[in-house]
DNA sequence: CATTATGTTTCGACATTCGAATCTTTCTGT
DNA sequence: ACAGAAAGATTCGAATGTCGAAACATAATG
């Protein structure tokens, strides 16, 4: 199956992001969140990397070591800790992410309107497949 | 991008595997490599899952303890410990791998061969796009 | 105002991975 | 044929990442 070497491809891509930061991949993925959604909470954090609360206190720990994220009192609701990102982190971004869209944007203007159609309905569909099994494989149990 | 959103899927699936088998990721990986090629020297183990020897044994102990695969000599080479399914790993995968395949292709049946070709394009591109930033990353390092 | 709920952190334990050292078996050069 | 080097896997100790439970601070509720 070709969609196995994609995803393999971005396990390539993730592995090299994260040994060209110094961070570990669920470090990146918080990142990616953070860089994503601005000021974030830590439990935000918390459920978007189905991490432990403990395990996510931890994550933020290395991110604001390596000057990635500072955390800051939410100033509407003290016992909140909001994560944002540093400087350093947005120049990474731009380093190493925003490329990636461009060169994906860019491989996208060879296909017209109907086949960019297509390539939309089968990925909906291959996820919509996906979510199906998996929930098949966890309803035996 | 709606690529990410295929991605998570996968990694659910993923996950809802590994959990119906009481398996961790990496034995996933491991088991998926052995069901693959058929009994395999732990070394190929090593390489497919980019994990050193040392964590590989492990990992081949830890199947071989949830009865899905069993260690045998090499007949060639004394060295070798070849790792082979069991029965019971056939049966999960039969199980749980199986009908993802026969789902997927099932849903492929909607596209005709037109449409087949620009989808396969369209992987292959990505995958292309995806292996290019990984190589431009790792080059700055 | 006491109680409960929410959000995060700390602590101790467990699982996974690695590097280095070890052991066995095979290959190589003489 | 044989000593030394190489290949393949394992063991050991250390480092890292994750979790559950308890603790702590703040907010909401009756």
């Amino acid at each position: 199956m070709e969609l196995r070497r994609l995803q393999q491809s971005f396990d390539a891509f993730d592995e090299a992001a994260a040994a060209r930061l110094g961070l570990n991949r669920t470090d990146l993925r918080c990142l990616d969140v953070v860089l994503a959604e601005g000021p974030v909470p830590a439990g935000r954090i918390s459920v978007a990397l189905k991490l432990s609360p403990a395990a996510t206190t931890t994550v933020i720990d290395r991110l604001e070591r390596a000057s990635m994220v500072v955390r800051s009192a939410d100033p509407g609701n003290r016992r909140r800790v909001l994560v944002a990102a540093t400087d350093a982190a947005r120049s990474a971004e731009a380093e190493i992410f925003v490329p990636v869209g461009q060169a994906g944007a860019q491989a996208l203007r060879k296909y017209g309107p109907d086949d960019l159609a297509v390539i939309l309905d089968f990925l909906r569909t291959a996820r919509g497949v996906q979510e199906e099994q998996a929930a098949r494989v966890r309803a035996v149990s």
